[in-house]
DNA sequence: TTCTTGTCACCTAGGTGTTAATAT
DNA sequence: ATATTAACACCTAGGTGACAAGAA
């Protein structure tokens, strides 16, 4: 069995519609996707591996700017989904790997990246930006056996997350999707207004907070109560 | 076949008497140690790993300060060696792996820390400070016949490489070794006093050299001529 | 005196959203 | 108009030798 790490923080973006950055160069996903794995022979061989399939058949578009709101927070459908992209798969780097190690700390896949380029020649995850897709989790196990092949079908397990769903992107549409990742990704950090928390251990004299005095005078929407 | 990668700029540091700095926490080993592999069968998997031998029985000290070298270059013999650490080993973390993996490109140790900790519990290489060490790097082929251990004698191979022998210390004892480790090694571009070749390229305003113009001041020894 | 330790400024390496310019 | 790109400031994370203080 799996369970899925940060599960609450997954939640959270889920409820907002949950959006993940494409680019040329390749970009990780936040959150990371995460799991703690029970269960498995500890001597045995597995291979761990993602893949995403789209959600549904749609491409979508981003709701015209209205006065007052500079980003809506609503996708409408723009027609039909566009020519699926090569359907590439990510192998967690460790595999394969004994069971025991699997399962003695958290699996992440922090080093998958996904890239809107239908060119790319550096493994990454190929997406449509603009659409749907659903993470998957596999599990493979390495069957010692001369003929394995033959038993392929039962020898991987296959676990989806639906609270991992997310709309590709190369901008962000959402604002609340802007302001929860910067919340919630160390590496956004820069861009936080303010986290009365451990701002005054973090405060460093030399740091000048100029990106994100100009985010807030910037920006009308307020951010969500988030730590 | 095993090619020991930076050949070079290891018979340089040896010309000199290579010291590697051993730490609490673990320092990482400069020239990193890495080899290129041929002649492995492409389907089979290896174990790489790495340990290191006491050159010789003694205990070195530093050579007494006279009124010009600030550090001397060359070494006096303490007496015996202390007791031996624990000897320690370490696998190459993408252990085990197909040789047409290791092969296809160059295996590096960066991963590997020395530390003079004798109770360190974090996986380092323990070595005694002022101890002259010996690298041996280690291929171990993965039998897979199911009494594969009768044969554990037929199927590893050492490699030992004499240039790159180093005296564990706590502190560079001789200035060059200390010149050179600056001039070749990228995380300590900040103590070079000038690259005349890439300097114009790499130079930022922000960037003050406040310690190089330090160090400048403070180290008589003029560095030898290696970019 | 010699050796070790902990802190520091200065780097490398690379992950963020922002922004302006460009493409569609 | 909407969508994508590329450069950028600002971070995280961690590898350097210098230095001062401490230990042996």
């Amino acid at each position: 069995s799996v369970q899925l790490e940060m599960k609450a923080l997954w939640d959270e973006f889920n409820q907002l519609g949950t959006e993940m950055i494409v680019t040329k160069a390749g970009r990780r996903m936040f959150p990371t996707f995460q799991v703690k794995i029970f269960g498995m022979d500890p001597m045995a061989d597995y291979m761990l591996l993602m893949d995403f399939v789209p959600v549904d058949d749609k491409r979508y578009r981003q709701v015209p700017r209205g006065q007052y709101a500079f980003h809506s927070s609503s996708w409408l459908v723009a027609g039909k989904a566009d020519p699926a992209t090569p359907g590439r798969v990510h192998y967690h780097p460790d595999s394969p790997a004994k069971g025991a190690q699997w399962m003695k700390q958290i699996v992440s896949f922090d080093k998958l990246k996904l890239t809107n380029n239908l060119l790319d020649d550096n493994g990454h995850i190929i997406l449509n930006s603009m659409h749907r897709y659903q993470p998957r989790f596999h599990v493979v196990y390495v069957d010692p056996r001369k003929d394995s092949e033959k038993y392929a079908e039962e020898n991987f397990k296959t676990f989806v997350f639906e609270e991992t769903r997310f709309t590709a992107v190369t901008a962000y549409q959402n604002h609340r999707i802007t302001q929860l990742k910067i919340a919630s990704n160390p590496f956004a950090k820069g861009f936080r207004d303010c986290d009365p928390e451990d701002w005054p251990r973090n405060h460093r004299p030399g740091a000048l907070p100029l990106m994100s005095a100009f985010a807030r005078s910037r920006n009308p929407v307020s951010s969500p109560a988030h730590q």
